[in-house]
DNA sequence: CTATAATAATTACCTGAGTAACTAATTGGA
DNA sequence: TCCAATTAGTTACTCAGGTAATTATTATAG
């Protein structure tokens, strides 16, 4: 029966949480769409935009404004592929600098968002809501 | 370091689950935000607007809309309170007759995408996100 | 080899939620 | 009492994400 709350929670936890992400980067310019792709690809390697997507689980239009953003701050650039469909994604020069910066002001945010709760608990919320997170998606097939 | 994780995690979540929300209601011509108004209005009684955003969580501008849909689809109406400021929404006769249908459609999707998680899983997550919810939203003040 | 199908990305338009600035009404303090 | 501060709601604008339709390119079936 309260289900509800339980869906309502979760969605006024991502809120939150992007709320607290979108306060720590704004010293840079940076919102939290574009620092979620700046990390795949530091973490990552440079990609096509359609492994971007895929790698976020974000549809194709959503990705397309968020890197034009990013070409127009210069913290990306657009390569070519072999294929002419594809756009290759790379981390600029500047973004390379600017990344520790960023990623410092982040880790420090996702630390006093969790001090208060065990590693253990952590790992349990994490697993309980990928396993979860699987089966939706896997829903979709049936 | 897996936060990032952790937090893509839960964001994805939400994002599934207003989709799976958004498909069952499609059919009555609701969305997700609406379905919320009418819920708490449904099992708390008439409001003000005020409390309503408070309730869900939401400010205020958002909330402005989608009451002015509401209207717009006979759902819902405003009444004047004593104080001239405030308006109480309350839910019309054709909602009320429409409620039940709605709320079957809701109950029958949240039992499909909950089937295989244990009963004490629900309850485990519920308590765990609820209690970081909370962590989280008192932040604020220190 | 050509016509059709599939894919990558974009454009246009929608819902959902947030902040800033504003109006109107109410409350409270000097 | 009256002016300042607070509160309820709205308007304007922004970010994040989604679907539908379109374009350009590549792959594939006949």
């Amino acid at each position: 029966m309260s289900t509800h709350q339980l869906f309502h929670t979760i969605h006024q936890l991502s809120r939150e949480l992007t709320k607290k992400v979108n306060d720590t980067l704004q010293p840079f310019g940076l919102y939290s769409a574009q620092w979620a792709v700046l990390f795949v690809l530091k973490t990552k390697g440079s990609m096509p935009q359609s492994a971007l997507c895929a790698y976020l689980a974000v549809e194709a239009p959503p990705m397309t404004r968020t890197i034009q953003r990013l070409l127009k701050q210069g913290f990306v650039k657009q390569e070519a592929g072999a294929d002419k469909r594809v756009k290759v994604i790379h981390l600029t020069e500047k973004a390379e600098q600017l990344y520790p910066e960023w990623e410092k002001a982040v880790l420090d945010m996702n630390d006093r968002l969790l001090t208060s709760m065990p590693q253990e608990q952590q790992e349990m919320i994490r697993h309980l809501l990928a396993g979860w997170l699987g089966q939706l998606k896997g829903d979709l097939n049936e």
